[in-house]
DNA sequence: GTTGAGATTGCCT
DNA sequence: GGCAATCTCAACG
């Protein structure tokens, strides 16, 4: 176990997700390097929560880099969007955050070739952040974070002034656990998705 | 200029 | 067959 794969287990996830806030989520690609702070997050508690891939233990090629050590790259294909988990707490145990915004850092240039739309729309979704990260295959999934070319650096970020709370989007609400609040963002960030415009703070961005 | 609802779409939860 | 996202468009303020 390394220092960093530390930061990925031995606390709730809940925790987990809270902490990447603010973090590095930065990418080497072919054109350059590629870099976003995290401002949302959700956290997907494994077996016992039916919103989580490895709800029931489920275990398919699909799910499998789930079952990974802390910090296994999760990629995965939703309509015809990539996104990008981690697997977080020890071998089997299946449970991830799913990185869903950043905002962007370095290399605005090449997201904007990757993706020219205009604003925040560039990154304030999980596909969104993918397309302009450069990153459409699943060529990582299963690497281990901490040595691939597509990492989050924990030792470098922003800290939010205020994180909140509110339930997983997208998620089915009659699920038994699709309510629990496990969406962590960075108060009044712009990139979060479905920001509201009067909601958005351009100056601070949320952070402290 | 903003917001919410409906259509789209490829792959497997 | 269903869907955890995104895009488009029309109604609203």
């Amino acid at each position: 176990m390394t220092p960093y794969q530390t930061f990925f287990t031995n606390r709730p996830t809940q925790e987990i997700a809270q902490t990447l806030l603010g973090k590095v989520l930065r990418y080497d690609g072919p054109n350059g390097v590629v870099s976003g702070y995290i401002v949302e997050t959700e956290a997907y508690l494994g077996q016992d929560d039916s919103a989580a891939h490895a709800f029931k233990g489920r275990r398919t090629a699909f799910t499998e880099p789930l079952y990974g050590p802390p910090a296994t790259i999760y990629i995965y294909q939703l309509h015809r969007q990539y996104m990008f988990d981690i697997a977080v707490q020890d071998q089997d145990v299946p449970q991830g955050v799913l990185i869903r915004a950043i905002e962007p850092k370095e290399g605005l240039t090449i997201m904007q070739e990757n993706r020219p739309v205009a604003g925040v729309n560039i990154t304030n979704g999980p596909g969104k952040l993918m397309q302009a990260l450069g990153v459409q295959s699943k060529e990582m999934n299963m690497q281990p974070l901490e040595q691939a070319k597509l990492t989050v650096d924990i030792t470098d970020g922003q800290t939010p002034a205020n994180i909140l709370s509110s339930a997983r989007i997208g998620v089915n609400a009659d699920a038994k656990t699709g309510l629990h609040p496990y969406r962590y963002y960075v108060a009044h960030n712009p990139y979060v998705s479905q920001t509201k415009k009067r909601d958005m703070d351009f100056t601070s961005r949320g952070w402290s």
